[in-house]
DNA sequence: TATGAATGAGCCTTCATTCAT
DNA sequence: AATGAATGAAGGCTCATTCAT
């Protein structure tokens, strides 16, 4: 049955799934999770009201499947350490980290918005999403944290606590320069590089 | 018309709206700010409908007044660097005012979850009052590390970027720990001078 | 037990409810009828919420008070045709009485505006009131036209549909001209003239 | 995209918003217009509430719809003067029109009723409309007064006040004949001449 | 499959009235 | 008698979702 027909429509299936999720990314970021309406996202993808609901269950969904793609981009931002012999040193394994995610949430800001500002606590699923997420990348430092620590380059730490500054380092940064910022003069590399200077090094004058 | 019969009415009146502010923390902590209604709140404080209205004026007005209480208990908690000679060293300046906040969240754990799941973009008025309170502490700390780099205990660095990071840093920690944690087995104590090392030492061997 | 305490009492009373018939007025007058609440009449009246319903039964009870005290000061101008002898001419006693209604009317503008605007429809005592008002007023031309169909002055015709003209005629000029109008170069005299002239003449030429 | 579907659903839409307006108008008619909730409307509509808001903002809304379309009905009854010189004498043009104008509102007794009843001072809006149509009617009487007064036919006289005076006597014979009469045997015909003949000559005999 | 009219639960808010003090 | 806090019925309105076409 995969004839011109059955193709046309599927194609046509696609194109409209996909129109409704730009659609809602646009009017999310916009007017924030809340605000939008159903009549909203449909309005702006001009499709019918009941189209809707043959794509998606419900707002909670949409909104979701949004979120799923970019925690996915993001996943794959994140990569685990090198440790092979002529890997790069961790240090630059980590800004190049940092850098990738802090690319991801630039590229994709107006979902990030919205992610930002109201998706926690917004549902359930919506949370387990994005404990996932973060929790992933806070096993990732731990690993790397406890790799240091292996071959004596990292000081003895409590490394989930660690792990959840550096986490919360970067959202706030994220929030501070990606979302809020209304200057574009934010340097993604610049900023990457100051956190984890700030996470090797600490503050304090002449440990180097 | 200050007799007897007024100044029990207004007793009356007080012990009523700490009710509904008390009501109010409770179900917003537990179903979230836009899932409650106000119905939700006026049951909880087992009033009637209209008698909400004779204390605030919209729900979010509540919510201002609980959000409004808990950053004036915050900013109390952040108190100026000391510079007198004989103050304690910076460090166990920064250290006890982690502390401090981090007691206070521990303390309104149920006004916290809200504020840290949907406060943000939730209202102009309250993204107002949580921009001054976060900028307050972005500030603090901005002027602890030019203090310290004007006495040379500090290096080189973006203190804006970094005054951000250890910002982000308690939140995360914060909500966590405070927060989501299921688990009580959390030491306030413990987790601040975990931040402060962090924040001054870096994660790096031997750098003390 | 007429004595003192409850003589002042009694006036004390008395005196209250004026205030809230005034101040009722005032509010009706200045917002219309539905549109103004108990609150706004008993904050004009300066007492206490509870203090109304100690006079009055409701809204609807002061406003009928109101209309009742309106009628009964226009009954009064309305008085029966002098048939005797000496009297002077028809024609004079009723631009008289015309002239007398339109005197109460100017005097009591503020609720006469309410009564003008809202009254009708509002309540089946309501209508009653006015109904018995405007009847009285009918009957009173009814039996003045009788009067002259009598002497041979008055045509034949009929009498209850010209009354009602007659009727409608003073509602709209009293509406117009001393209610809606801004201008206060109305001569109730002069339209008072206008009006019986009109009603006995006509508008045709050479017919007196 | 005027295929069949929506040829239909456009029908639909006219005759759903028809029985709003028809049921809107009975309730209005019977309770008056504040009396009237949505909740009245939609259950004589037989319709969910949410549907009133797919056709109408508001009641204030419905009731102007209703109020434009008797108005346009009265506007269309009155015609101008017809001076030519093969035109029917003035009275009997006079008579036509005042018999036209009872003879919609007569075939629009219930919206009519709620017009005569609350309709002044009700909304800004719809006193606008009001204005508007006893303006014109004003206006109309005016100009026929003028017209007689130059060819001497019509006496000296306060041509407003007398102008006011006829729409006030049809106001008023309307309201006590067609809205409050519970009898039928109103003869439209018979007052209209009567209105214009106590216009004309008066009620004194033998002016003719 | 696309449509959009219809639905109705549920929200916020007002306000006349009651009642304990 | 005066007070004003408390009440709760009732109103207007929104909006996610359903369903006949």
């Amino acid at each position: 049955m995969n004839d011109g027909r059955s193709r046309r429509a599927e194609s046509q299936r696609v194109y409209r799934k996909a129109a409704l999720l730009t659609a809602a990314q646009e009017v999310f970021s916009e007017r924030g999770y809340h605000a939008t309406s159903i009549t909203d996202i449909v309005t702006q993808a001009s499709v019918a009201r009941g189209t809707f609901y043959q794509y998606f269950d419900s707002k909670k969904e949409i909104f979701l499947e949004l979120l799923a793609s970019l925690i996915s981009e993001l996943q794959s931002s994140i990569v685990g350490v090198d440790q092979k012999e002529d890997a790069p040193p961790l240090e630059q394994q980590l800004i190049a980290t940092v850098y990738r995610i802090f690319d991801v949430v630039s590229a994709n800001r107006s979902i990030t918005t919205i992610v930002f500002r109201e998706a926690v606590g917004l549902d359930q699923d919506v949370d387990r999403l994005l404990q996932q997420f973060y929790g992933g990348l806070e096993h990732y430092i731990v690993t790397a944290l406890a790799v240091g620590q292996g071959v004596g380059t990292v000081r003895p730490l409590h490394r989930e606590v660690v792990a959840n500054c550096i986490v919360g380092s970067m959202r706030q940064v994220a929030h501070r320069y990606l979302i809020d910022a209304q200057e574009e003069k934010f340097d993604a590399k610049h900023i990457s590089e100051e956190i984890v200077q700030l996470t090797l090094h600490g503050v304090v004058t002449g440990q180097n």
